[in-house]
DNA sequence: CGCTTCTTTGGACAGTTGTCAAGAATTTTT
DNA sequence: AAAAATTCTTGACAACTGTCCAAAGAAGCG
Protein backbone atom coordinates (compact mmCIF):
# COMPACT_ATOMS: atom_id res chain seq x y z
CA UNK A 1 0.00 0.00 0.00
CA UNK A 2 2.54 2.33 0.86
CA UNK A 3 4.74 1.70 -1.80
CA UNK A 4 2.19 1.79 -4.28
CA UNK A 5 1.48 5.33 -3.41
CA UNK A 6 5.10 6.39 -3.68
CA UNK A 7 5.61 5.11 -7.05
CA UNK A 8 2.65 6.90 -7.84
CA UNK A 9 3.94 9.96 -6.64
CA UNK A 10 7.00 9.49 -8.55
CA UNK A 11 4.76 8.41 -11.42
CA UNK A 12 3.01 11.71 -11.03
CA UNK A 13 5.85 13.81 -11.08
CA UNK A 14 7.37 11.97 -13.71
CA UNK A 15 4.28 12.90 -16.01
CA UNK A 16 4.55 16.47 -14.99
CA UNK A 17 8.13 16.76 -15.60
CA UNK A 18 7.64 15.74 -19.03
CA UNK A 19 4.58 17.71 -20.03
CA UNK A 20 6.23 20.96 -19.12
CA UNK A 21 9.56 19.28 -21.60
CA UNK A 22 6.48 18.55 -23.76
CA UNK A 23 4.84 22.54 -24.18
CA UNK A 24 8.83 23.15 -24.11
CA UNK A 25 9.93 21.22 -27.74
CA UNK A 26 6.38 22.71 -28.88
CA UNK A 27 7.61 26.31 -28.38
CA UNK A 28 11.67 25.79 -29.38
CA UNK A 29 11.74 22.38 -31.39
CA UNK A 30 14.09 19.70 -30.46
CA UNK A 31 17.30 21.66 -31.24
CA UNK A 32 16.76 24.60 -29.38
CA UNK A 33 15.51 22.89 -25.81
CA UNK A 34 17.74 22.29 -23.10
CA UNK A 35 17.15 20.85 -20.05
CA UNK A 36 17.61 24.07 -17.95
CA UNK A 37 15.22 25.70 -20.32
CA UNK A 38 12.19 22.79 -19.37
CA UNK A 39 13.03 23.15 -15.78
CA UNK A 40 12.45 26.46 -16.20
CA UNK A 41 9.02 26.07 -17.42
CA UNK A 42 8.48 24.00 -14.02
CA UNK A 43 8.37 25.56 -10.76
CA UNK A 44 11.15 23.07 -9.64
CA UNK A 45 15.45 23.70 -10.24
CA UNK A 46 17.29 22.09 -13.15
CA UNK A 47 18.90 19.53 -10.95
CA UNK A 48 15.60 17.40 -10.32
CA UNK A 49 15.04 16.73 -14.20
CA UNK A 50 18.25 14.04 -13.23
CA UNK A 51 16.15 12.76 -10.30
CA UNK A 52 13.65 11.51 -12.07
CA UNK A 53 15.16 10.84 -15.54
CA UNK A 54 18.59 9.26 -15.94
CA UNK A 55 19.44 11.48 -19.17
CA UNK A 56 18.03 13.60 -21.73
CA UNK A 57 17.60 11.08 -24.15
CA UNK A 58 14.93 8.92 -21.31
CA UNK A 59 13.03 12.63 -20.93
CA UNK A 60 12.09 13.39 -24.66
CA UNK A 61 11.49 9.26 -24.97
CA UNK A 62 9.43 9.74 -22.15
CA UNK A 63 7.85 12.71 -23.62
CA UNK A 64 6.86 11.40 -26.75
CA UNK A 65 5.81 8.44 -25.52
CA UNK A 66 3.05 10.22 -23.56
CA UNK A 67 2.50 12.57 -26.60
CA UNK A 68 0.91 9.49 -28.21
CA UNK A 69 -2.03 9.09 -26.23
CA UNK A 70 -2.70 12.98 -26.66
CA UNK A 71 -1.98 12.58 -30.48
CA UNK A 72 -4.19 9.59 -31.12
CA UNK A 73 -7.58 10.63 -29.03
CA UNK A 74 -6.32 14.68 -30.62
CA UNK A 75 -6.69 13.43 -33.80
CA UNK A 76 -9.10 10.51 -34.20
CA UNK A 77 -12.31 11.42 -35.77
CA UNK A 78 -15.62 10.78 -34.76
CA UNK A 79 -16.26 8.12 -37.37
CA UNK A 80 -18.60 5.77 -35.37
CA UNK A 81 -21.99 8.04 -36.29
CA UNK A 82 -21.23 8.71 -39.79
CA UNK A 83 -23.63 6.88 -42.04
CA UNK A 84 -23.00 7.24 -45.36
CA UNK A 85 -19.84 8.20 -47.19
CA UNK A 86 -20.24 11.91 -47.46
CA UNK A 87 -20.72 12.28 -43.50
CA UNK A 88 -17.53 10.03 -43.06
CA UNK A 89 -15.66 11.72 -45.54
CA UNK A 90 -16.43 14.99 -44.38
CA UNK A 91 -16.02 13.70 -40.12
CA UNK A 92 -12.54 12.73 -41.18
CA UNK A 93 -11.59 16.32 -42.74
CA UNK A 94 -12.82 18.21 -40.29
CA UNK A 95 -11.33 15.88 -37.68
CA UNK A 96 -8.05 16.64 -39.74
CA UNK A 97 -8.61 20.11 -39.68
CA UNK A 98 -9.48 20.65 -36.29
CA UNK A 99 -6.33 18.78 -34.69
CA UNK A 100 -4.29 21.07 -36.79
CA UNK A 101 -5.73 23.88 -36.26
CA UNK A 102 -6.12 23.47 -32.23
CA UNK A 103 -2.65 22.18 -31.85
CA UNK A 104 -0.38 23.25 -34.60
CA UNK A 105 2.72 23.77 -32.08
CA UNK A 106 2.41 19.84 -31.09
CA UNK A 107 1.99 18.73 -34.78
CA UNK A 108 4.92 20.79 -35.65
CA UNK A 109 6.49 19.20 -32.64
CA UNK A 110 6.29 15.93 -33.93
CA UNK A 111 7.17 16.33 -37.46
CA UNK A 112 10.72 17.80 -35.63
CA UNK A 113 11.31 14.27 -33.55
CA UNK A 114 9.98 12.33 -36.22
CA UNK A 115 13.17 13.90 -38.87
CA UNK A 116 15.26 13.74 -35.50
CA UNK A 117 14.51 10.14 -35.08
CA UNK A 118 15.73 9.35 -38.50
CA UNK A 119 19.34 10.76 -36.96
CA UNK A 120 18.91 9.87 -33.45
CA UNK A 121 18.22 5.98 -33.13
CA UNK A 122 17.27 6.25 -29.19
CA UNK A 123 14.10 7.85 -30.68
CA UNK A 124 13.48 5.70 -34.01
CA UNK A 125 11.49 2.87 -31.88
CA UNK A 126 9.24 4.98 -30.30
CA UNK A 127 8.30 7.11 -33.28
CA UNK A 128 7.68 4.23 -35.46
CA UNK A 129 5.43 2.66 -32.55
CA UNK A 130 3.62 6.56 -32.97
CA UNK A 131 3.59 6.68 -36.85
CA UNK A 132 2.23 3.03 -36.75
CA UNK A 133 -0.54 3.80 -34.57
CA UNK A 134 -1.56 6.85 -36.83
CA UNK A 135 -1.18 4.77 -39.65
CA UNK A 136 -4.06 2.21 -37.85
CA UNK A 137 -6.22 5.49 -37.27
CA UNK A 138 -6.30 6.22 -41.28
CA UNK A 139 -6.82 2.71 -41.69
CA UNK A 140 -9.83 2.70 -39.78
CA UNK A 141 -11.47 5.99 -41.76
CA UNK A 142 -10.58 4.41 -45.09
CA UNK A 143 -12.04 0.72 -44.49
CA UNK A 144 -14.90 2.12 -43.08
CA UNK A 145 -15.39 4.18 -46.16
CA UNK A 146 -14.55 1.34 -48.52
CA UNK A 147 -17.77 -0.26 -46.33
CA UNK A 148 -19.73 2.51 -46.47
CA UNK A 149 -19.52 2.39 -50.29
CA UNK A 150 -19.58 -1.01 -50.76
CA UNK A 151 -16.04 -1.18 -52.16
CA UNK A 152 -13.00 -1.79 -51.41
CA UNK A 153 -9.88 0.12 -50.74
CA UNK A 154 -7.08 0.16 -53.37
CA UNK A 155 -4.09 0.89 -51.27
CA UNK A 156 -2.31 -0.39 -48.78
CA UNK A 157 -2.39 0.75 -44.76
CA UNK A 158 0.88 2.41 -45.40
CA UNK A 159 -0.22 4.24 -48.45
CA UNK A 160 -3.11 5.50 -47.00
CA UNK A 161 -1.73 6.86 -44.56
CA UNK A 162 1.63 8.69 -46.56
CA UNK A 163 -0.67 10.28 -48.79
CA UNK A 164 -3.44 11.60 -45.41
CA UNK A 165 0.04 12.61 -43.79
CA UNK A 166 1.18 14.64 -46.96
CA UNK A 167 -1.66 16.69 -46.85
CA UNK A 168 -1.36 17.47 -43.31
CA UNK A 169 2.04 17.58 -43.37
CA UNK A 170 1.89 20.62 -46.28
CA UNK A 171 -1.27 21.89 -44.76
CA UNK A 172 0.94 22.50 -41.03
CA UNK A 173 3.76 24.39 -43.13
CA UNK A 174 1.50 26.71 -44.96
CA UNK A 175 -0.85 27.58 -41.58
CA UNK A 176 2.67 28.11 -39.88
CA UNK A 177 3.85 30.52 -42.41
CA UNK A 178 0.41 32.34 -42.17
CA UNK A 179 -1.74 31.01 -45.08
CA UNK A 180 -5.33 31.46 -44.01
CA UNK A 181 -6.77 28.76 -46.65
CA UNK A 182 -4.33 26.03 -45.60
CA UNK A 183 -6.98 24.40 -43.17
CA UNK A 184 -9.77 25.18 -45.53
CA UNK A 185 -7.48 23.18 -48.30
CA UNK A 186 -6.74 20.30 -45.95
CA UNK A 187 -10.26 19.75 -45.43
CA UNK A 188 -11.26 19.60 -49.21
CA UNK A 189 -7.83 17.52 -49.97
CA UNK A 190 -9.03 15.29 -46.96
CA UNK A 191 -12.99 14.64 -48.50
CA UNK A 192 -11.38 13.91 -51.77
CA UNK A 193 -9.03 11.60 -50.80
CA UNK A 194 -10.86 8.84 -49.46
CA UNK A 195 -12.59 8.22 -52.94
CA UNK A 196 -9.69 8.11 -54.43
CA UNK A 197 -8.19 4.94 -52.31
CA UNK A 198 -11.37 2.83 -52.25
CA UNK A 199 -13.04 1.48 -55.83
CA UNK B 1 38.58 42.29 -64.66
CA UNK B 2 40.58 41.68 -61.68
CA UNK B 3 37.58 43.15 -59.00
CA UNK B 4 35.60 39.88 -61.33
CA UNK B 5 37.91 37.00 -60.47
CA UNK B 6 38.47 38.54 -56.85
CA UNK B 7 34.37 38.07 -56.23
CA UNK B 8 34.44 34.71 -58.27
CA UNK B 9 37.43 33.36 -56.17
CA UNK B 10 34.95 34.21 -52.94
CA UNK B 11 32.15 32.76 -54.16
CA UNK B 12 34.15 29.98 -55.41
CA UNK B 13 35.46 29.31 -51.79
CA UNK B 14 31.76 29.95 -50.41
CA UNK B 15 30.40 26.81 -52.37
CA UNK B 16 33.18 24.87 -50.97
CA UNK B 17 32.58 25.62 -47.39
CA UNK B 18 28.80 25.25 -47.75
CA UNK B 19 29.25 22.02 -49.82
CA UNK B 20 31.23 20.82 -46.58
CA UNK B 21 28.49 22.26 -44.31
CA UNK B 22 26.06 20.30 -46.33
CA UNK B 23 28.00 16.76 -46.19
CA UNK B 24 27.98 17.52 -42.21
CA UNK B 25 24.74 18.39 -42.10
CA UNK B 26 23.33 15.42 -44.28
CA UNK B 27 25.60 13.27 -41.91
CA UNK B 28 24.79 14.90 -38.21
CA UNK B 29 21.31 16.58 -39.02
CA UNK B 30 20.83 20.03 -38.03
CA UNK B 31 20.62 20.02 -33.93
CA UNK B 32 23.88 18.23 -33.60
CA UNK B 33 25.84 20.19 -36.16
CA UNK B 34 28.25 22.74 -35.32
CA UNK B 35 30.65 25.49 -36.99
CA UNK B 36 34.12 23.82 -36.08
CA UNK B 37 32.48 20.41 -36.74
CA UNK B 38 31.92 21.39 -40.28
CA UNK B 39 35.31 23.46 -40.48
CA UNK B 40 36.83 19.72 -39.56
CA UNK B 41 35.49 18.50 -42.79
CA UNK B 42 37.34 21.43 -44.51
CA UNK B 43 40.75 21.65 -45.03
CA UNK B 44 40.84 24.85 -43.11
CA UNK B 45 40.06 26.61 -39.56
CA UNK B 46 36.75 27.09 -37.81
CA UNK B 47 37.49 31.30 -37.38
CA UNK B 48 37.22 30.69 -41.48
CA UNK B 49 33.88 30.18 -41.40
CA UNK B 50 33.48 33.80 -40.16
CA UNK B 51 35.22 34.98 -42.53
CA UNK B 52 32.82 33.92 -45.41
CA UNK B 53 29.84 33.69 -43.75
CA UNK B 54 27.88 36.15 -41.34
CA UNK B 55 26.96 33.96 -38.97
CA UNK B 56 25.32 30.43 -38.50
CA UNK B 57 22.16 30.99 -40.13
CA UNK B 58 24.01 32.87 -42.91
CA UNK B 59 26.13 29.66 -43.70
CA UNK B 60 23.09 27.49 -43.69
CA UNK B 61 21.09 29.31 -45.41
CA UNK B 62 23.56 29.29 -47.97
CA UNK B 63 23.78 25.71 -48.07
CA UNK B 64 19.98 25.41 -48.67
CA UNK B 65 19.93 27.54 -51.41
CA UNK B 66 23.12 24.77 -52.78
CA UNK B 67 21.12 22.20 -52.03
CA UNK B 68 17.90 22.95 -54.13
CA UNK B 69 20.29 23.00 -57.13
CA UNK B 70 21.36 19.30 -56.50
CA UNK B 71 18.05 18.67 -55.25
CA UNK B 72 15.60 19.48 -58.25
CA UNK B 73 18.28 17.99 -60.43
CA UNK B 74 18.69 14.50 -58.82
CA UNK B 75 15.24 14.61 -57.66
CA UNK B 76 13.85 15.65 -61.56
CA UNK B 77 12.92 12.21 -63.05
CA UNK B 78 13.03 11.66 -67.33
CA UNK B 79 9.39 12.45 -67.91
CA UNK B 80 10.06 13.90 -71.90
CA UNK B 81 10.69 10.38 -73.79
CA UNK B 82 7.54 8.34 -72.19
CA UNK B 83 5.35 8.04 -74.93
CA UNK B 84 2.32 6.07 -73.26
CA UNK B 85 1.08 6.73 -69.65
CA UNK B 86 2.72 3.37 -68.45
CA UNK B 87 5.72 4.64 -69.67
CA UNK B 88 5.25 7.54 -67.34
CA UNK B 89 3.97 6.07 -64.59
CA UNK B 90 7.18 3.73 -64.39
CA UNK B 91 9.87 6.45 -65.13
CA UNK B 92 8.44 8.35 -62.29
CA UNK B 93 8.36 5.80 -60.05
CA UNK B 94 11.91 4.83 -60.74
CA UNK B 95 13.04 8.43 -60.72
CA UNK B 96 11.86 8.36 -57.05
CA UNK B 97 12.89 5.59 -55.74
CA UNK B 98 16.50 6.36 -57.47
CA UNK B 99 16.38 9.79 -55.77
CA UNK B 100 15.47 8.02 -52.77
CA UNK B 101 17.74 5.39 -53.25
CA UNK B 102 21.04 7.14 -54.17
CA UNK B 103 21.12 9.94 -51.26
CA UNK B 104 19.59 8.87 -48.65
CA UNK B 105 21.11 11.03 -46.37
CA UNK B 106 20.72 14.16 -48.61
CA UNK B 107 16.71 13.69 -48.51
CA UNK B 108 16.68 13.11 -44.83
CA UNK B 109 18.74 16.23 -43.88
CA UNK B 110 15.64 17.83 -46.13
CA UNK B 111 13.38 17.23 -44.44
CA UNK B 112 15.33 17.93 -41.05
CA UNK B 113 15.72 21.47 -42.34
CA UNK B 114 11.68 20.95 -43.30
CA UNK B 115 11.20 20.92 -39.86
CA UNK B 116 13.44 23.29 -39.13
CA UNK B 117 12.05 26.20 -40.77
CA UNK B 118 8.67 25.50 -39.04
CA UNK B 119 10.72 26.80 -36.01
CA UNK B 120 13.49 29.17 -37.37
CA UNK B 121 11.78 32.03 -38.89
CA UNK B 122 14.91 32.61 -40.80
CA UNK B 123 15.16 29.24 -43.07
CA UNK B 124 11.36 29.74 -44.08
CA UNK B 125 11.39 31.63 -47.03
CA UNK B 126 14.20 29.48 -48.87
CA UNK B 127 12.35 26.20 -47.47
CA UNK B 128 9.63 27.58 -48.90
CA UNK B 129 10.87 27.91 -52.51
CA UNK B 130 12.24 25.03 -52.44
CA UNK B 131 9.31 23.44 -51.69
CA UNK B 132 7.37 24.86 -54.32
CA UNK B 133 9.96 24.17 -57.16
CA UNK B 134 9.13 20.08 -56.06
CA UNK B 135 5.71 20.77 -55.96
CA UNK B 136 6.34 21.73 -59.85
CA UNK B 137 8.35 19.23 -60.97
CA UNK B 138 5.51 17.25 -59.84
CA UNK B 139 3.42 18.97 -61.63
CA UNK B 140 4.25 18.85 -64.90
CA UNK B 141 4.31 14.71 -64.39
CA UNK B 142 0.93 15.19 -63.17
CA UNK B 143 -0.02 17.34 -66.15
CA UNK B 144 2.15 15.14 -68.40
CA UNK B 145 0.50 11.76 -67.48
CA UNK B 146 -3.13 13.69 -67.41
CA UNK B 147 -2.20 14.77 -71.49
CA UNK B 148 -1.04 11.01 -72.06
CA UNK B 149 -4.12 9.65 -70.81
CA UNK B 150 -6.90 12.50 -72.52
CA UNK B 151 -7.47 13.71 -68.79
CA UNK B 152 -7.23 16.56 -66.61
CA UNK B 153 -6.02 16.72 -62.95
CA UNK B 154 -8.55 15.81 -60.16
CA UNK B 155 -6.24 17.59 -58.02
CA UNK B 156 -4.63 21.18 -57.02
CA UNK B 157 -0.71 21.33 -57.07
CA UNK B 158 -0.27 21.34 -53.67
CA UNK B 159 -2.37 18.25 -53.32
CA UNK B 160 -0.71 16.14 -55.81
CA UNK B 161 2.92 17.19 -54.26
CA UNK B 162 1.65 16.46 -50.47
CA UNK B 163 0.89 12.92 -51.85
CA UNK B 164 4.25 12.29 -53.90
CA UNK B 165 5.91 13.75 -50.62
CA UNK B 166 3.95 12.16 -47.96
CA UNK B 167 5.17 8.91 -49.96
CA UNK B 168 8.54 9.26 -50.43
CA UNK B 169 9.01 10.64 -46.79
CA UNK B 170 7.31 7.10 -45.54
CA UNK B 171 9.87 5.32 -47.64
CA UNK B 172 12.46 6.99 -46.59
CA UNK B 173 11.85 6.44 -42.78
CA UNK B 174 11.24 3.31 -43.41
CA UNK B 175 14.57 2.84 -45.73
CA UNK B 176 16.30 4.61 -42.98
CA UNK B 177 14.95 2.20 -40.20
CA UNK B 178 16.55 -1.06 -42.38
CA UNK B 179 13.67 -1.88 -44.08
CA UNK B 180 14.32 -3.68 -47.41
CA UNK B 181 10.99 -3.35 -49.11
CA UNK B 182 10.45 0.50 -48.71
CA UNK B 183 12.05 1.32 -52.33
CA UNK B 184 9.89 -1.26 -53.68
CA UNK B 185 7.04 0.03 -52.10
CA UNK B 186 7.72 3.69 -53.04
CA UNK B 187 8.11 2.80 -56.58
CA UNK B 188 4.52 0.84 -56.76
CA UNK B 189 3.01 3.66 -54.52
CA UNK B 190 4.26 6.02 -56.84
CA UNK B 191 3.05 4.53 -60.37
CA UNK B 192 -0.30 4.17 -58.68
CA UNK B 193 -0.85 7.19 -57.53
CA UNK B 194 -0.38 8.46 -61.23
CA UNK B 195 -4.21 7.03 -62.06
CA UNK B 196 -5.64 8.65 -58.98
CA UNK B 197 -4.66 12.09 -59.83
CA UNK B 198 -6.29 12.30 -63.29
CA UNK B 199 -9.85 11.56 -64.92
C1' DC C 1 10.34 13.95 19.79
C1' DG C 2 14.44 11.77 17.06
C1' DC C 3 15.50 8.98 13.10
C1' DT C 4 15.20 7.47 8.55
C1' DT C 5 13.90 7.95 3.96
C1' DC C 6 12.69 10.55 0.18
C1' DT C 7 12.77 15.29 -2.52
C1' DT C 8 14.76 19.16 -3.95
C1' DT C 9 18.23 22.67 -4.39
C1' DG C 10 22.10 25.05 -6.09
C1' DG C 11 26.59 24.98 -7.29
C1' DA C 12 30.42 22.83 -9.58
C1' DC C 13 32.50 20.13 -13.35
C1' DA C 14 34.28 19.56 -17.99
C1' DG C 15 33.08 20.18 -22.44
C1' DT C 16 30.90 22.65 -26.25
C1' DT C 17 28.88 26.48 -28.56
C1' DG C 18 28.94 30.94 -31.69
C1' DT C 19 31.56 34.85 -32.16
C1' DC C 20 35.34 37.85 -32.51
C1' DA C 21 39.83 40.01 -33.12
C1' DA C 22 44.93 40.16 -33.39
C1' DG C 23 48.25 38.74 -36.05
C1' DA C 24 50.64 35.34 -39.20
C1' DA C 25 50.79 33.72 -43.87
C1' DT C 26 49.86 34.32 -48.50
C1' DT C 27 48.78 36.65 -52.64
C1' DT C 28 48.44 40.71 -55.39
C1' DT C 29 49.86 45.14 -56.77
C1' DT C 30 53.15 48.67 -57.40
C1' DA D 1 61.78 43.86 -54.36
C1' DA D 2 58.82 46.52 -51.19
C1' DA D 3 54.20 47.63 -50.03
C1' DA D 4 49.44 46.72 -49.80
C1' DA D 5 45.57 43.86 -49.70
C1' DT D 6 43.84 39.44 -48.95
C1' DT D 7 43.17 35.06 -46.86
C1' DC D 8 43.67 32.19 -43.02
C1' DT D 9 45.05 30.59 -38.15
C1' DT D 10 44.99 30.79 -33.49
C1' DG D 11 43.58 31.70 -29.16
C1' DA D 12 40.39 33.93 -26.39
C1' DC D 13 35.67 35.36 -24.65
C1' DA D 14 31.29 34.59 -22.49
C1' DA D 15 27.51 31.86 -22.57
C1' DC D 16 25.58 27.55 -22.54
C1' DT D 17 25.36 22.40 -22.47
C1' DG D 18 24.46 17.68 -19.87
C1' DT D 19 25.77 15.67 -15.82
C1' DC D 20 26.86 14.90 -11.15
C1' DC D 21 26.97 15.62 -6.10
C1' DA D 22 26.95 17.38 -1.40
C1' DA D 23 23.90 19.19 1.44
C1' DA D 24 19.52 21.42 2.67
C1' DG D 25 14.71 20.53 3.20
C1' DA D 26 10.35 17.80 3.73
C1' DA D 27 7.78 13.80 4.94
C1' DG D 28 6.90 9.57 7.20
C1' DC D 29 7.40 6.68 11.12
C1' DG D 30 8.92 4.63 15.57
Amino acid sequence: MRRRTRVDKVEERRRELADAALHTLADLGYARTSLRTIADNTAFSHGLLHYYFADKVELITYCVRQYKADCVQRYDVAVAEAATPGQLAEACADGLAAALGDAPLMHRLWYDLRAQSMFEEAFRADVAEIDESLQNMIWRNVTAYADLTDAKPTCTQAEAYAMFDGLFQQALLRHLAGSTEALDDLRRGARELLPRLVG
